[in-house]
DNA sequence: CAAAAAATACCTGTAAACTAGTAGAAAATT
DNA sequence: AATTTTCTACTAGTTTACAGGTATTTTTTG
């Protein structure tokens, strides 16, 4: 006799990923996919009444950032499991998802073979990645790159310098000291460990800071 | 009665999506999925063989960049007509695919039903795009803001700026001048139409230069 | 081969950016 | 309420970037 499935929630704002992981996960006779969501608002509200043992993720949502997502189910839910899900491997962003009680990441490019094993997998309390996330992990382990932490104003003044904004404008603009606008700039490259205000731009952007 | 159903490729290197797309496509009567690749590879051999009305094309496929796919599909098939997919809305990609030939373009996070209705008005001779898109073609038609070419030497360059290189490091790793080299980043920024180093590795970066 | 485009290099001057150190006031956090 | 962080601002000096013009050589293209 087959136990109990397994509860998942689809949360993306692809309408064609969702009919794809509907289609895909219905085809396992364990899984259930008990509701989609396209956006984190609609999954909260929900998660106060519906009971589910895993999250598939989807980390770029039009209405929240996809850790703070992950930060917020976490603290809420502790006992449902995240899986992660995005496009791109930006190695931050899988860090700090993880960071946050992530327990798998996947690529989008996975099969659905791959999604379904995951989902067991994380459901029986193990942890699921793809490879070319492990390779990531396994990076970072030697590479401590913290992820520098910036102030509001730092990413405020940030994209002004990445918009072409001198300091004396920017002063003007913000309504501040030039000199203040400096500091702030110092501080922005001192934290990126880059040597100027270009290498600073592409970080940032790499880093999704902008 | 009805008239014969709309062929129908769908060219996508993630499985999900392509789940998707067969799910949502499927319902409808009047349109017929034939076939479904993961890249351009196998689209191009298979269309050798295989007639279809339309192909529902990715522009970030692992192995051939999505407008030059598009750029070979209407040279050596004009019949077929191209629907580009993306996730995010690159202007430059949009309009380059448009130039080659797409008779429309969706991003990823349209409906089926949104998808359904552009693939019969494309195959009726019609275009189709979707809000995003055509706000960028609106603006476009007042920006002429046509993509600048860069030489060899620019790209060279602007890459290493991008990198927080100084001007007198440049010269010295590409052993020329520090004048020659502020020449070129002088035509950089005029070519872009930009006001600093910063800006131009941002806009840099928006036009996928980097 | 000739014309056009690109790469090279120079000059002059101003403005901005970067380095380094210091420090008080305001906000946020514990 | 106390501590920490962030925002603010200053001095002073060096380096780099940016603007504008000009011009020769090399490479590419028609």
């Amino acid at each position: 006799m087959k136990s109990e499935k397994i509860k998942v929630i689809v949360v993306d704002d692809h309408p064609l990923v969702i009919e794809g992981l509907r289609t895909s996960l219905g085809e396992d006779d364990s899984i259930e996919v008990i509701k989609c969501f396209n956006n984190a608002a609609d999954l909260f509200s929900s998660l106060k009444i519906i009971i589910t043992n895993v999250i598939v993720l989807d980390v770029n949502l039009p209405d929240m950032n996809g850790v703070e997502v992950c930060k917020k189910i976490t603290k809420k839910h502790p006992h449902i499991k995240i899986i992660g899900l995005s496009t791109y491997n930006n190695p931050s962003i899988v860090k700090q998802m993880i960071k946050n009680g992530a327990k798998g990441y996947l690529l989008k490019n996975v099969t659905s073979k791959e999604l379904v094993t995951a989902i067991h997998q994380i459901h029986k309390g193990q942890s699921y990645f793809s490879g070319e996330i492990h390779t990531i992990l396994a990076d970072s382990i030697f590479n401590t790159n913290a992820i520098p932490k910036l102030t509001r104003r730092e990413k405020e003044i940030l994209i002004l310098v990445s918009e072409g904004i001198t300091t004396p404008q920017i002063a003007k603009k913000l309504v501040i000291s030039p000199l203040t606008v400096e500091t702030h700039r110092r501080n922005l490259i001192q934290k990126m460990g880059v040597t100027n205000a270009a290498q600073l731009v592409k970080i940032a952007i790499e880093q999704k800071l902008i």
